[in-house]
Order: structure tokens, then C-alpha cells, then sequence
DNA sequence: TGCACGATCTCG
DNA sequence: GAGATCGTGCAT
């Protein structure tokens, strides 16, 4: 009974996933059999190399890489030295884009979804579509009735204004 | 080979 | 409002 996203779910732009990944359903499966499933209630878009906030400003690099990938893969990278962040690569092979997962139902911050999800640099590339241990599902209930605010992303300033006041942020 | 810094959180 | 804490990119 898996209501597992499809690929095509994934290979759009950024900012149209970042909307419609809003409400789904985030599953984490633990080595112990455990599985948490937690409603996806904030997010960013990143989008691309002219994107100066995006990690991918930088060019193709070890660590970018699997965002040139096609979407539907996570991209998990440490920040401060003590958070994993999680993202989704979005978009078509080439175009390297990813939606930050920023906040879930009852976490809020992007620093304690790692933390609560406890990820590791093994998250590194996971595929969505095949893993076992983490995916997203589609909500059973119309998925629509959902109320989206947008704002601009956090934490970005050093991107200058264009990119940092982006209304790229999106949360229920 | 070394160094400055960041898509954050918690505590005071 | 500062510190924790370390991989990464970029300058030597």
C-alpha cells in the first residue's frame, strides 16, 4: 500500500516542489523498525548556479554534485558543524536545484528535522523513489485545502538582496 | 596545507 | 546576543 511520490512528482522546477511538497508526508524508517511519519510544514527553494544562496552558486563541486542530478534525490550537508540539513534535489538532470525541508509538524527549525530524523552524511544521495529507510508520501486527504504563506528565506543575507529577499520560503 | 566561515539552535 | 564545532571552498 505504498503512496510513494513518482519521479515526475519531483523533476520540476524548485520553487513549484517546494509548494507541492508542502502538507506530504515525510517517512523515515529506522534500523530497529521504527518508522516515524511526520506532515512537511516548511521549506525553501534553491535554485540553481545564478542563485547565489543556492550551494550550487559555486559550480559543480564533490559536494554540489548531487544536486545536478535529476529530482527526486536528497542532498544532506553539515552546517555550524552540528546540524544536517535536508534537502530534496528538484528539477531535470543538469539543473541543479533543491528544496531545503525547513520544518515539520511539531519541529520546528531545519536543525532539529536532522536531529529528529537522525541524519548522517550516509543520507548523502539517498534515492526517494527507492530507499527504504526514508521517502514521501502523498497525503490520503484532498491534499489542496492547504493554506501556503510565502516569505523570504532565512539565513542568506551574504547573498545580497536580490537572492535573499526572493519570496522563496513557503510554510502552512 | 591552512584558514575563515556558514541555509542553526540553545542558553542566558 | 554569543558560543558550539567541523566540512568545505578557496587562498597560500
Amino acid at each position: 500500500m505504498s503512496s510513494k511520490l513518482s519521479k515526475d512528482f519531483y523533476t520540476i522546477d524548485a520553487v513549484a516542489l517546494a509548494k507541492n511538497i508542502l502538507g506530504k508526508i515525510l517517512v523515515r524508517k529506522f534500523e530497529d523498525g521504527t518508522t516515524l511519519k511526520f506532515k512537511i510544514t516548511e521549506v525553501e527553494a534553491y535554485c540553481g548556479e545564478d542563485d547565489l544562496a543556492c550551494h550550487a552558486s559555486k559550480g559543480r563541486t564533490k559536494r554540489t554534485e548531487i544536486m545536478y542530478h535529476e529530482g527526486g534525490k536528497v542532498y544532506v550537508y553539515l552546517i555550524y558543524g552540528m546540524y544536517w540539513m535536508l534537502n530534496v534535489v528538484s528539477g531535470k538532470e543538469n539543473e541543479p536545484q533543491a528544496v531545503l525541508i525547513r520544518g515539520l509538524e511539531n519541529i520546528s527549525g531545519p536543525g532539529r528535522v536532522g536531529k529528529a530524523l537522525k541524519l548522517d552524511r550516509s543520507f548523502y544521495g539517498e534515492d526517494l523513489l527507492q530507499s527504504e529507510r526514508i521517502w514521501i508520501e502523498k497525503t490520503l486527504d484532498s491534499a489542496e485545502n492547504l493554506k501556503i504563506n510565502t516569505s523570504t528565506r532565512i539565513g542568506i543575507e551574504y547573498s545580497g538582496d536580490i537572492w535573499s529577499k526572493k519570496p522563496w520560503r513557503f510554510y502552512l
